[in-house]
DNA sequence: GTCTATAGGTGGATAGAC
DNA sequence: GTCTATCCACCTATAGAC
């Protein structure tokens, strides 16, 4: 906070981003780190603790998405498809991000983390703007529908998917976020004839 | 194939696969899998080769995701949110196969297995089965939203989402993803309209 | 503030004997 | 087929010099 000077820390800081962004969190040595920050694994040690500390140091939160989900509620599918599309992109600066910390959730801290962000950037801000029964729930479907892209290109590597005509892709699975976001109104489509009325379930 | 005799070769198979999808790759020691099997660690490796190779002969695929889509069409969507709610509960023996792969995806195998299986159990078959313009994209989504779903639970955790009702979650969730298997015939509350025509977008 | 040197501990994998 | 003993690489942490 409000440090003027670039210092061995910020070197540590831009070379673990970099390097557990592009070679993943097992894969990627304090030595390594140290090396391309040039310093001595000692220091980096010294300053974050540990290398799982450095990792959730290094990994922040997607502030956009949670902007996005303040914004106009007709198109909140669409925008949120597009995002995700654009940060997972070849070439994009904080692509990988999500990645990381997705392929070291063998920690627990690291899912934890993982939870937190999706719960405070993506459901809290959503729920509270959802009209309709089971606010909550299909807040968290849309995070989760989210979720499911990202991972498909990102941890499985469908490149199929991350070749796609954006547009259409768009189109297509926006709309079907979109579909969560609405409320069910009656004859859109929705089986929502089927749906128990919305009583309160969690005493 | 054909062996009659359980032994040791299958103590270190039932061994792995219960701590690796209890406590996860890393976690998971071969001295740990070696001791449960009532063997030495040597033995785990002479017979499997390396700890990933024995992640990898232990987690297989789920055959009946295969099997609901080639199932009926109409109900494909709830059919598979509620097969994922049944895999992900608690106390169900097979969970956790596909949270073990995920947490161990720091691995270049382990990502190429996830894709493959998504591939040959869920998007092939599924592929051949929709009707309408962007069948693979359609099926590729669909396969991201069900893994979607499965990440929130198995990997964050989301304990809201994991004990919500199962008639709900899966009246929403499945009609969203049904959404994704019916064409868009107009009117159904899909944004259909601002669809390109189904011209064939790849140079 | 930064570095050298080092030590402890863990864990995967191998060689070769029984 | 199974074991004993060992190797090697790595993360983490500490002590103390410049």
């Amino acid at each position: 906070m409000g440090n003027v000077t670039a210092s061995s820390r910020d070197r540590i800081f831009d070379a673990a981003r970099t390097l557990f962004e592009r070679d993943g969190f097992a894969a990627t040595g304090v030595r390594e780190i140290a090396a391309r920050a040039g310093v001595t694994p000692a220091l980096v040690i010294r300053y974050y603790g540990s290398k799982e500390a450095l990792l959730l140091a290094t990994m922040g939160a997607d502030e956009t998405i949670t902007q996005i989900v303040r914004g106009p509620l007709e198109d909140l599918g669409r925008e949120l498809v597009r995002h995700i599309l654009e940060v997972s992109a070849p070439g994009f600066a904080r692509r990988g991000v999500f990645g990381a910390l997705v392929r070291a959730s063998d920690r627990e801290a690291v899912r934890q983390r993982l939870r937190q962000t999706a719960e405070v950037t993506t459901i809290g801000p959503l729920r509270e703007r959802l009209d309709g029964p089971d606010a909550d729930l299909r807040a968290r479907l849309v995070s989760a529908a989210l979720l499911g892209l990202i991972t498909a290109i990102e941890i499985f590597g469908d490149t199929d998917l991350a070749s796609a005509d954006a547009v259409r892709l768009t189109a297509i699975y926006g709309s079907t976020i979109q579909s969560l976001v609405d409320p069910a109104c009656g004859g859109t489509g929705h089986a929502s004839g089927s749906l128990p009325s919305s009583a309160p379930s969690a005493p």
